[in-house]
DNA sequence: AAGGTCCGCAACCGCTTCTTC
DNA sequence: AGAAGAAGCGGTTGCGGACCT
C-alpha cells in the first residue's frame, strides 16, 4: 500500500506574501462577474495560485468596493475607543459600526496609534491642539445642552500645568454652558443625580483622584479632570451652577486600575 | 552613503464558530 | 446528534519604507 494514493491529484504550489495587481484583477474580476461562492473554489476558477482563505482576506481587506483607504478621522478615532471599551477586542463587530472599515483596519490602527499613541497608560489621551481645534468646532456648531458629552480628554501630565490645548478649550468653551458630564454617567435631568455609571470598574486610581482634588482647589484654571466620584460628589453639591466643567475620556482610563 | 533600527501595515496562522448533510 | 468542511475571527509575523546614526 503506498502512500501515492493520497497525493494523486496534483498538488498546486500555492503563492504566498504580498498580492500583485494583477494577481488583484484577476480576483477583482472574477468575483465581479461570477461573485464569491465557495471561497476555496475561487482560487482555482479565477486562475490564482493562492488558498481560497488568502482570497477572502485580500478580497475581503483590500479589493471589496467601498473601503475607505484615507487616514482615519478623529470621528472614527473616537468611536474606536468608545466602542473597544464596550466590547474589547471585538474587531469584527466594531467594523461592522465603522462603514468602510475592515477589522483588520481597526485592529492594525488600535495597536499603532491608538492603544500606546494617543492613549496614556494612565488613561488619558494626549490632547493635540489641532485635536482640540477639531473638537471644539464640531461643538460650537452643536452647543452642548447642560448634560452632555465631550468625547476628549487632555493628558493629566498637563493639568495645572500651561498647556495650550487646555488653555484653548477653555477659551472656546467659554460661551457654552459651564457643566459637562462624561459619557459614562447618566443624569436624571430632572434632579441632576447620577442614575447610572456605565462602567462598573474602577476608573482612576486613589492616587490619582486625590491628586485631581489637590489641584482642583489649587488651580486657578477654569478646566478640571473629574474622577467619576468627583462629578458626582460635584453634582451632589449642586456644583452643576458652578463654572466648573468635567472633560474625561473613559475608553482609556477604564483601563487604569 | 551605508548600515542599523523602528514602525506600520498586509497577510498568515491557528483556533473557534457556523452550516450543511 | 455529530462529523466535516467552510467561514469568521483575533493574535502574530514579517516585509518594506522611514528615520536615525
Amino acid at each position: 500500500m503506498g502512500l501515492k494514493q493520497f497525493n494523486n491529484k496534483p498538488r498546486r504550489k500555492l503563492k504566498k506574501g504580498l498580492w500583485s495587481p494583477d494577481e488583484d484583477d484577476k480576483l477583482r474580476s472574477y468575483i465581479h462577474n461570477h461573485g464569491v461562492g465557495c471561497w476555496n473554489t475561487v482560487p482555482i476558477n479565477a486562475g490564482l495560485l493562492r488558498n481560497g482563505k488568502s482570497c477572502r482576506l485580500r478580497w475581503i481587506n483590500y479589493l471589496r468596493p467601498g473601503l475607505k483607504r484615507e487616514t482615519f478621522s478623529l470621528e472614527e478615532e473616537e468611536k474606536i475607543l468608545r466602542l473597544h471599551n464596550k466590547m474589547g477586542n471585538k474587531w469584527s463587530q466594531m467594523a461592522r459600526c465603522l462603514p468602510g472599515r475592515t477589522d483588520n483596519e481597526i485592529k492594525n490602527h488600535w495597536h499603532t496609534n491608538l492603544k500606546k499613541g494617543r492613549g496614556n497608560n494612565d488613561g488619558f489621551i494626549t490632547l493635540t491642539d489641532a485635536d482640540a481645534k477639531k473638537c471644539i468646532s464640531t461643538h460650537e456648531n452643536n452647543p452642548p445642552t447642560s448634560i452632555t458629552t465631550i468625547p476628549y480628554a487632555c493628558n493629566n501630565e498637563s493639568f495645572g500645568k500651561t498647556d495650550v490645548s487646555l488653555a484653548y478649550i477653555d477659551q472656546a468653551l467659554s460661551n457654552l454652558p459651564k457643566v459637562f458630564f462624561a459619557e459614562w454617567l447618566t443624569i436624571d435631568q430632572t434632579h441632576g443625580e447620577v442614575v447610572q455609571s456605565n462602567l462598573g470598574n474602577p476608573l482612576i486610581t486613589r492616587d490619582l483622584q486625590e491628586e485631581y482634588k489637590t489641584n482642583l482647589q489649587n488651580s486657578s484654571m477654569q478646566s478640571l479632570l473629574l474622577s467619576e466620584e468627583m462629578l458626582y460628589e460635584s453634582i451632589l453639591n449642586g456644583i452643576q451652577n458652578s463654572s466648573t466643567y468635567g472633560v474625561f475620556y473613559p475608553t482609556l482610563a477604564s483601563k487604569c486600575t
